[in-house]
This record gives C-alpha cells, sequence and structure tokens, in this order.
RNA sequence: UCCUCAGUAGCUCAAUGGCAGAGCAUUCGGCUGUUAACCGAAGGGUUGUAGGUUCGAGUCCUACCUGAGGAGCCA
C-alpha cells in the first residue's frame, strides 16, 4: 500500500499544505496529526449545529465532524448545505472513533472548496438505489461509488497480477495487432474498419500472431483488448473486452493445464493478499477465495458429458445433454457449480472445436483442448488447446472450413519451418473480475462497458 | 436472429377502465453523535412514440422506439 501514500504532491497552485497530504486509506498512520485530504464531498448529515461530512478521495471515505463552537464560522458556513461530489480540499485531525466503519474521524479545522456543485444541478447519482440503466447511463459519474472503485481497484490488481505471473516464469509479452486482414478464428462476427479504401477488422484474438512470437521467442503471452461483433446479450457478453493469452513452444495439454491452474491460483491469491479492504467492500466471501489452489479438478468431456446426462435425469437440468455437441450456458453453469474450485474439462470432440486445435492422438475424434470453468457457476473464463502442428493436418483443416488458404499462408508457415508441439489458452479479464468479485454482470468488471445496446459514454 | 419482461416526477416505485400518488433527491425551516439520520413545509407530470377501442385509457388493442433478462455464439 506504500503507493497510496505518495499522493499529488505541490501541483494545486492554491495553497500551500499547512498539514501533511494524507490519503484516506492510510490515515491509520496520521492518529493525533492534523492532515489534508484532496477529495470530494461524498455526502453529509446535518444535525443543527453538528455537521457530518463523508468525504472520499479515491483510496475510501471518512466522516468529518464539524461543531459550530469547534471550526471558524466561515468553515461551518461553507460546510452547511456544500453540495454531494463538491470538490474540497480538507484539513482535520485524525481521531480514531469505535463508531466510525473505517476506526476514524476528521475533526475538521479547514475546508478549501476546489469546485462545488450548483444546487441548481444536483450530482445525479444520490446514495439511494438506482436503476441500471440510468447508472449506466452515468457510467463517467458511476466509478466514483465506493463499490465501483473498489471493483476497478481488483479488476486493476488481476491485470497486475496475471501479467506478473507470466513475467516471473521467463514468459516474454509480445502483443499481436489490433487491426488484422482477416478472421482469425473464421468463426465470430468481426468489427469491420476501412484501412486506407481496403477492408480490415479489429482483432477476436490474438492466437495465431502469438503462436508465430512463441516460436520465436519459446514463452510469450499477450495481453490486449478484443472485439467481437456477436449480437450477444447477456451478463457474460462485452463486444469489446481484455484477454490475457500465454503461448508456449514444446507445451503439450497436460502442461497447458498445469500453467492455467497455477496461473489462476497466484491471481486469486494476489487479489485475497492485496485487496482485501476492497473485498469487504463489495461484500465479497473470501473463504471461497482462499481455497482456490492447485491441482484443480480435471474432468474428460465424456465424464462432463455423464454428469450433465445424470443431472437431468434428477430433474436437475431443463434441456438434456446430447452427446458429441459442445456445452451450453446452461450446462456450463450447473458443471461449475458442482465444484468449490474451478474444474478443467478436457478433450471435446473436435468437431465441435476450433480448425487448429491438435486431434488427440488416442482417438483422433477428441480434440486436445481445455475449458476452465469458474466455480459457484460462473461458466468459462479460460479457453486453451494445443494447436495443431502438422503441416499437412492444418492445411486439410483450413479447407474444411472453407477459409481462404492465402490468409494463412504465414500461419502455414510456422508449420513449413520447425514445427513444434505447442498450447496455449486464453482467459478473459472482464469474466474473471466478474468472478472473483462475485458480480451478477460482467458491465460492472470494466471503466466503460461495450455491449451491444451500449456504446455511450 | 429468436423468446420473455419493462417504460408514470431528477431517482426508486404505486394507482380495480373513473380527480396523477408516495418515499428519496432539491429548496426553506428545526434538531449537539448522525450512520441510506430524523421532523415540518414548498416546488416538481404531454404516464416512451403514433394510432385505435370507449362516455371516459397510465390501465385494453395494434405498430414502432428504448432498455433489461435469457437462448444461440463465445472469453
Amino acid at each position: 500500500m506504500s503507493e497510496e501514500t505518495a499522493a499529488i504532491s505541490g501541483s494545486t497552485a492554491t495553497t500551500k499544505p499547512a498539514a501533511p497530504v494524507a490519503t484516506i486509506a492510510t490515515l491509520g498512520k496520521f492518529e493525533g496529526q492534523s492532515v489534508q485530504i484532496r477529495g470530494w464531498l461524498y455526502n453529509s448529515r446535518e444535525s443543527g449545529k453538528l455537521i457530518f461530512p463523508i468525504f472520499r478521495d479515491g483510496t475510501g471515505t471518512v466522516q468529518g465532524v464539524a461543531h459550530v463552537k469547534s471550526v471558524p464560522a466561515e468553515v461551518f458556513e461553507t460546510l452547511k448545505g456544500l453540495t454531494q461530489e463538491s470538490s474540497v480540499i480538507v484539513t482535520g485531525k485524525v481521531r480514531a472513533d469505535k463508531r466510525a466503519p473505517g476506526g476514524y474521524e476528521l475533526d475538521v479545522e479547514n475546508v478549501e472548496v476546489v469546485q462545488r456543485v450548483p444546487e441548481s444541478e444536483p450530482y445525479p447519482i444520490t446514495p439511494k438505489e438506482h436503476g441500471v440503466d440510468f447508472l449506466m447511463e452515468r457510467r463517467h459519474l458511476w466509478v466514483r461509488s465506493p463499490r465501483q472503485s473498489a471493483i476497478l481497484r481488483i479488476r486493476a490488481e488481476i491485470m497486475r497480477a496475471a501479467a506478473e505471473y507470466f513475467d516471473n516464469n521467463g514468459f516474454i509479452r509480445t502483443d499481436p495487432p489490433i487491426l488484422t486482414p482477416a478472421a482469425c478464428e473464421g468463426t465470430s462476427t468481426l468489427f469491420p474498419v476501412d484501412y486506407f479504401g481496403d477492408p480490415a477488422f479489429l482483432t477476436q484474438s490474438g492466437q495465431l500472431y502469438i503462436e508465430s512470437t512463441a516460436l520465436a521467442l519459446g514463452k510469450v503471452y499477450s495481453f490486449g483488448p478484443t472485439f467481437r461483433a456477436e449480437k450477444s446479450k447477456t451478463r457474460r457478453h462485452l463486444t469489446e473486452f481484455w484477454m490475457i493469452e500465454p503461448e508456449v513452444a514444446y507445451c503439450d495439454l497436460d502442461g497447458l493445464m498445469e500453467l492455467a491452474e497455477n496461473f489462476i491460483s497466484h491471481i486469486v491469491q494476489s487479489v485475497v493478499k492485496n485487496r482485501e479492504p476492497e473485498l469487504a467492500v463489495i461484500g465479497r466471501d473470501v473463504e471461497k477465495l482462499k481455497q482456490i489452489t492447485p491441482p484443480f479438478p480435471r474432468l474428460r468431456y465424456d465424464e462432463a458429458a455423464k454428469m450433465l446426462n445424470e443431472a437431468h435425469a434428477k430433474g436437475l437440468l431443463e434441456q438434456p445433454f446430447e452427446y458429441g455437441n459442445d456445452f451450453g450456458s446452461p450446462d456450463e453453469t450447473w458443471l461449475s457449480s458442482q465444484f468449490d474450485k474451478p474444474v478443467m474439462v478436457h478433450r471435446y470432440p473436435a468437431a465441435v472445436k476450433a480448425f487448429y486445435m491438435e486431434p488427440d492422438p488416442k482417438d483422433p475424434n477428441f480434440a486436445l483442448c481445455v475449458d476452465v470453468l469458474a466455480p459457484e457457476g460462473y461458466g468459462e473464463v479460460i479457453g486453451g488447446s494445443q494447436r495443431v502442428s502438422s503441416y499437412e493436418l492444418l492445411k486439410s483443416r483450413i479447407e474444411a472450413h472453407n477459409l481462404p488458404l492465402e490468409a494463412f499462408q504465414w500461419y502455414l508457415d510456422l508449420r513449413r519451418y520447425g514445427s513444434v508441439p505447442h498450447a496455449g489458452f486464453g482467459m478473459g479479464i472482464e469474466r474473471a473480475v466478474a468472478w472473483i468479485c462475485g458480480l451478477e454482470h460482467v458491465r460492472e468488471t470494466i471503466p466503460f462497458a461495450r455491449m451491444l445496446h451500449r456504446i455511450y459514454p
């Protein structure tokens, strides 16, 4: 938390700080001292000659106390009727108080209003309840709320820990292009872009490109936004989302599953360790996160299919599962809710999976692939596979899927020149955040969600 | 693309086919420990749009618009 004590210093020309600048998260270090808080008025309660302004500064909230007899008259008048979300620089003495939710209160000594929100146009997001549409329309302000900022802090920790895991384990970050000449996988619907008169598309996955850098550098990963133009309208879908994808040369499916469980466990334990206050703000059950450690349960597709059939027979699943199909969303939800840890389902029928997945040498009808389903019914957070390494097989697969062979010549080159077994996976950041935070919907996991019916603000 | 549901004050929601309402927010007044503070008062409405049925429509019918949840597809 040391970075949080290093607040913005000396850049505002308004006053010389008479008291040291503190952040609300680190107030405990300043008990008994006068400090400056640079923030905003979150809410205020008045009781005649006593005012309880609640301040926020991005690191937390703290209640101030101002009595008419204990502060200068002009300070009391300023606080009286000060509007929600007005920006303020507050000076006050830090005092431990058992009644305070954060353990500390601020006895106000001075208040400087940086900008006062006018009464004629009050801050629209009150501390009362609001509907989803209203809040999403004001997402640029909604991110100020304690719950939303806590989620964004956890998201940042998830992204930091994810990159840290790869950086500490010999992976080199190689980011693929976002503008691409053709479909990567030939399946999803893409966003078209005009590229100087030629058609181009926003990337739906960097996988094919990092297969190239994996064969150059050994172990690589990419981390960036991806785009899907599908008209999905569910709590698990965004049209623009972030994905982190490792790709490893000389790696098989078993090695990939080991990587996935260590990777996820590192992320979850980092969040538990470094974002405890934020998890408390959003009311997440930390005990469920603490048990996310390797190894994860592994299920063959066949075993999972058997479980689904039994569940349907017992009336636990509405729709019957047809062997040979990919799992539907309700199937994944039910399967993942049967485990306390993420479950790794591997070796799906090759027919329902992508063209680049390596067939199982023991039975080519199955692909060497794995989906990691997060517990508590969250479903797929990771999809990965060992990649086809044979030139002839890959070429025939591309043709069988009616994909343009010219566009894949560079990809086939990777099998012409020193092909090796290699494997990789992709993790959707927003689904991981939704699971780790225990959220209903991915729209709260990213600062500005892009969805089927939302591109504002 | 398909299925289901919703749209009334700034917000969250009521209103049997019969006068358009409440809480919160805002403004004014009161209150020396409040925790979504409380008490009193005031202002605030083309009931998503267009058409239809009816003596009379927020309410019933049709179309459209906007949004939400789900399916498919996926991370």
